[in-house]
DNA sequence: CCGAATCCTCCCCGATACTG
DNA sequence: CAGTATCGGGGAGGATTCGG
């Protein structure tokens, strides 16, 4: 059968996967808390009294991020027993996130982070301004010597 | 035209977009640095004898990134500052590359993260596997709910 | 009014082949 | 050894709609 082909072609590259996954299994973790809503919820929970927020705060406090990824995000975050959710029932309904004592700890890491990218952002902004000058330079120069040789 | 409206959409959305660039230019340089090569990199980088390493040392290193990504993530770190290239134009080619001063700085925050990632995993793992079973079990009870109302 | 689910598009990333 | 160019799939994520 063809789809016998596929199927063994699925098993090895399952296979394959969760030899990796085996191998190196913090790496998936560390993509996990990578994630740039990750860094941002945590260090918005983690900054807040109580370490509690409203569903909506967090939309608000966060620029930018989407309903989807702000449900998405603390949904995976819950699941990884960071945030705890809490529903209170009342109309209208009321959602409250909260970072366990193990979220709080990834917070102050986080934070950290999150305060070297404002500290340094002039910093490397500069050497990005400076690294793409040089290039646009660089590109400048062969085109001359392009043109010349032409 | 249908193009037309297609292109006034993209033009519209990258106005918004570089409007938010604008308001928050700090969650820029934060999705960068919360970037998954990023921070293995870094912190490999920053385990190195001199925080210097070879470019395929760097590739065996990291389990499961391709040249693509090692290549791509290096370049942008070096544009920002954080990493610098040395190329020895000997046969066959060595090129290194080595944590600058600010690299260095950011690395021990993410090296951090990343040995906050590997002494947690069994906690976040134990987590994730009650959360699932827990949500199974909801999923199974809410079917037999769902049986013995039909 | 707040929170969640759906659709659809675009971009990221991995695999492959090729240069210096 | 150290990259660069290209293609195709899959998943991220934004706009929209639905539920309570």
């Amino acid at each position: 059968m063809a789809t016998r082909t596929a199927e063994a072609h699925r098993e090895e590259a399952r296979a394959a996967y969760d030899a990796f996954l085996k191998e190196c299994p913090t790496a998936q973790l560390l993509a996990r808390i990578s994630d740039k809503w990750v860094g941002l919820i945590v260090s918005a929970l983690g900054q807040a009294e109580d370490r509690t927020m409203r569903y909506s705060e967090l939309g608000r406090k966060i620029p930018g991020v989407s309903q989807k990824m702000l449900t998405q995000t603390l949904r995976s975050l819950e699941r990884d027993g960071l945030v705890a959710r809490t529903v209170t029932p009342t109309v209208p309904l009321r959602v409250d996130y909260r970072l366990t004592e193990l979220g709080s700890n990834l917070g102050c890491l986080l934070s950290s982070v999150k305060q070297w990218a404002e500290n340094h952002f002039d910093e490397v902004s500069a050497h990005r301004e400076r690294h793409d000058a040089e290039a646009a330079g660089a590109d400048a120069g062969a085109a001359a010597g392009a043109d010349a040789a032409a």
